[in-house]
DNA sequence: AATTTAAAGTATCGACTCGATACATAAAAG
DNA sequence: CTTTTATGTATCGAGTCGATACTTTAAATT
């Protein structure tokens, strides 16, 4: 029955969150989904900004993601960027236009009006319940995690104060270990 | 800060669900937009159950709403039936295979698997938690707020053990005070 | 009572999403 | 060195969605 619940609320929320979005980004000449990549893009780290990435976080196929990447492109809120040294891949990177976009619309004015009318403890529980929910999903579905270094099993705080990620084998700065990578798995 | 969060997580919670829907309605030939009109439908009273019902509920535009009811009756997983005093009206029936759809489809895999593994407890938090967002976004945002009628103020349960809606001065069964209206509104 | 205005609903058009398929290139595995 | 796998693009068709214009009926105004 809580479940009926839960789904319930999730879905009609997510609705107006969408619903909202397309009024707000429909001046750009936008769709919600294009906010949602420039949003991703512009919180993950340097193994996760490429087509691929968006892919898997958004859970679309690559040729619908490739088509969403050229549209932001044409519109200039992203440049390509070749990889250095997998010619296969490329990296995205959000531009100065895409950042002031995503700062005008990100959070939507929705959320803003709402979360201010609710407490501070309010709205602690309600992360902390969300949170919980969609690590929740995550596992019992065997799904990507996307969670920040910060928070990953690769990651090892040497001596000398330095943040390591054992995967990749390189060193992360005090910034990298708050980005969203596509490879992050909880530490359990 | 906290509401960049709630953002976050409700858009990310928002898309597993919407993605997991597609993969799970494709199979009928249906969108996720079609899940969710049924769903609607099966949960609303007889003042809400019409085109324009579910036009306010998903807050798309009214001829949007037209087409999809459109495929969801030539699918015949619904039916219309002109109001017998306002002939502008048209009342929406989910068929027997609409609602065989709906307890096949809701609440997705997904939440159940994860639902499960969350205490009882959490669960009840969640439930509490995310209502109590969806009546800050409804507030401040003066939105309708789709409340079943045993919630609503108009409701009015008189000496005799009867329900009562002062709105359309009309008696309500114990079934339909458990059932969604589009005249809502919350007891202040 | 007649006229105006508002409400419910439909039809049609264009822009766009999305998945499927096919394809190209490059890296990895054997 | 060949085969397999991974990243990414191009193209097509089905379908969503909003905008506009329109019809019919009810409610409001004169």
């Amino acid at each position: 029955m809580n479940t009926n619940q839960i789904y319930g609320y999730i879905e009609r929320l997510g609705n107006l969150l969408r619903t909202d979005s397309r009024r707000d980004v429909a001046e750009y000449g936008l769709q919600p989904i294009h906010l949602e990549v420039l949003h991703y893009l512009s919180l993950c780290n340097r193994y996760s900004d490429t087509p691929m990435g968006v892919t898997d976080y958004l859970g679309q196929t690559k040729g619908t993601v490739s088509q969403t990447l050229n549209v932001l492109e044409k519109k200039g809120l992203l440049s390509k960027h070749p990889d250095s040294s997998d010619k296969r891949m490329t990296h995205l990177k959000v531009s100065r236009t895409g950042k002031k976009l995503l700062q005008a619309s990100i959070p939507s004015s929705l959320f803003v009006n709402a979360c201010e009318q609710l407490t501070e403890h309010s709205q602690t529980q309600t992360v902390k319940v969300l949170q919980e929910l969609l690590q929740a999903i995550q596992r019992s579905n065997s799904m990507k995690s996307f969670g920040v270094c910060h928070t990953c099993r690769y990651n090892n705080k040497k001596e000398g104060n330095h943040y390591y990620c054992e995967l990749t084998k390189e060193a992360l700065s005090n910034e990298d270990v708050h980005l969203i990578c596509r490879e992050h798995e909880n530490i359990t």
